[in-house]
RNA sequence: GGAGAGGUUCCCGAGUGGUCAAAGGGAGCAGACUGUAAAUCUGCCGGCUCAGCCUUCGGAGGUUCAAAUCCUCCCCUCUCCA
């Protein structure tokens, strides 16, 4: 298979924060190389924040590499310190277990594991029966505590304080890469910046131990240009899975970015061609809208498809296209709520509240006064406004709230 | 194990007997301005049947007309010592 010069694709595409070693890494991606990268099982789906190593992954696999996504259902046993300041709750195997199996169908969205084109592993395959007093022996004996606590991840949280199951983290993770590269011959881990030492550590462990010289790459730890951290929102995080965050609301959420993010974005969570990028990443002002959209609706087609992400801009561009929002759009999120209910009529500010749209009825009553709701596109003028079934039109209701939030509301 | 400091509303952080649903900042929401952007300005920002009521200041008791504030016990965190 022809390989493409991933690296330059990453370097181009600002995927690449540090780099153990850029010559010898781009001698070992001339050659089909096995790669890998550890994702949490702490949730049943990824959310927009492993969207760049995920993209990673697909540029692999794109450029006839072989990736490996690792489910850390071992090391979540014990929990990552880095990047975090407080102790991270532990949670059960059941639990574990389940999210990595949700996790493992969401990737194969991204990624084609067939053929053995790509691989999924799960760490507690491994991790689990190891024996302690060997460990400590095999693989203990290889650390120093001096660096350790070196380290930017353990430093930070020599203040706050660190237990001494979150110490061992980076031990296990030098050995999943160690495990991977003698099983697997993986030879490149890849992670967000935060992951560095414990890259460097299996690097250094596999070096050790098998006299091999194995890589490290990691991603710049990407915030918005508001410095908030990617991925979140007022809701909480933006989910891959459409049961979570629906396709409407994920495109919303990408056409909805900062100026300033668009050229990054646009390069690293599309596969657009760079000189398209460029183009779109220089248009000013108003026109930025255009690229806005763009990005919008390829986040949207990688995670969800074509069809969904057509419906989704639809719905978008009907919404906020400037000849009012109707109730015709398709892919606003749906309220069904019961016959009857709408029959004897609710009043607003409950109707808000139900729709979930406000997260009580006195928010739902401080919306309403200060003019952010509206029925049918019509203001409402008091809270309590009587809403029933004359209001409906084309069988629903749409409710806004504020400038961007929608709801269409149906008859069960 | 010993000594000290501390746990306040989403986060940071004031408050040390009534005027406290609790200063200030951040985040968030709404309005104005715009381009479904940013910045800025204004308002909101525990719940409810909302000019009134109810529940909050680590947990459980107690003192008091009245407690986030005082007392007792417990839990947790941090610092120094062992």
């Amino acid at each position: 298979m022809n390989v493409e010069d991933v690296l330059r694709i990453f370097e181009q595409r600002g995927f690449v924060e540090q780099i153990t070693d850029r010559a010898l890494v781009s001698r070992q991606l001339a050659a089909p190389t096995t790669c890998y990268i550890g994702f949490d099982p702490t949730a049943k789906s990824f959310h927009a924040g492993s969207l760049l190593p995920i993209m990673a992954l697909v540029h692999m696999q794109r450029s006839g590499h072989r990736p490996m996504a690792v489910i850390g259902g071992g090391t979540t046993l014990v929990g990552d310190p880095s990047g975090k300041t407080e102790m991270r709750p532990i949670m059960t195997r059941e639990e574990i277990e389940r999210n990595g199996a949700a996790l493992k169908a969401q990737l194969s969205r991204f990624i084609d594991f067939g053929q053995g084109r790509a691989l999924m592993v799960n760490n507690a395959d491994w991790l689990t029966p190891l024996g302690y007093i060997d460990f400590l022996r095999d693989v203990g004996r290889h650390f120093s505590v001096n660096r350790m606590l070196a380290a930017e991840s353990y430093r930070a949280r020599l203040k706050t304080g660190l237990s001494f199951i979150e110490f061992n983290y980076m031990l296990l993770q030098a050995y999943d890469f160690w495990y991977l590269f003698k099983h697997y011959d993986c030879r490149l881990q890849m992670g967000g910046n935060d992951q560095w030492g414990n890259i460097l550590a299996g690097v250094d462990l596999t070096r050790r131990l098998e006299g091999e010289t194995i890589h490290g790459l990691t991603f710049p730890l990407l915030t918005t240009a508001s410095g908030i951290k990617m991925g979140k929102t007022h809701k909480g995080a933006v989910w891959l899975d459409p049961e979570l965050t629906s396709p409407y609301d994920y495109y919303q959420y990408w056409i909805n970015q900062e100026d300033s993010d668009i050229p990054r974005f646009l390069a690293l969570f599309t596969l657009l061609p760079m000189d398209e990028v460029n183009r779109l990443g220089q248009l000013k002002g108003e026109e930025i809208r255009e690229a806005k959209a763009v990005l919008a609706f390829e986040a949207t087609r990688l995670c969800h498809g074509k069809q969904e992400a057509e419906q989704a801009k639809a719905a978008s561009t009907q919404l906020f296209g400037g000849n009012g929002a109707s109730t015709t759009a398709d892919a606003v999120p749906l309220f069904p709520i019961q016959r009857a209910l709408l029959e004897e009529g609710i009043p607003a500010y409950i109707l808000f509240e139900q729709a979930g749209l406000c997260k009580s009825r006195g928010e739902a009553r401080r919306l309403i006064a200060q003019g952010g709701g509206y029925l049918n596109g019509q203001k409402l003028a008091s809270h309590d406004q009587i809403v029933d079934v004359k209001d409906m039109d084309n069988a629903a209701l749409l409710l806004r709230a504020g400038k961007k939030r929608y709801k269409k509301i149906v008859v069960d």
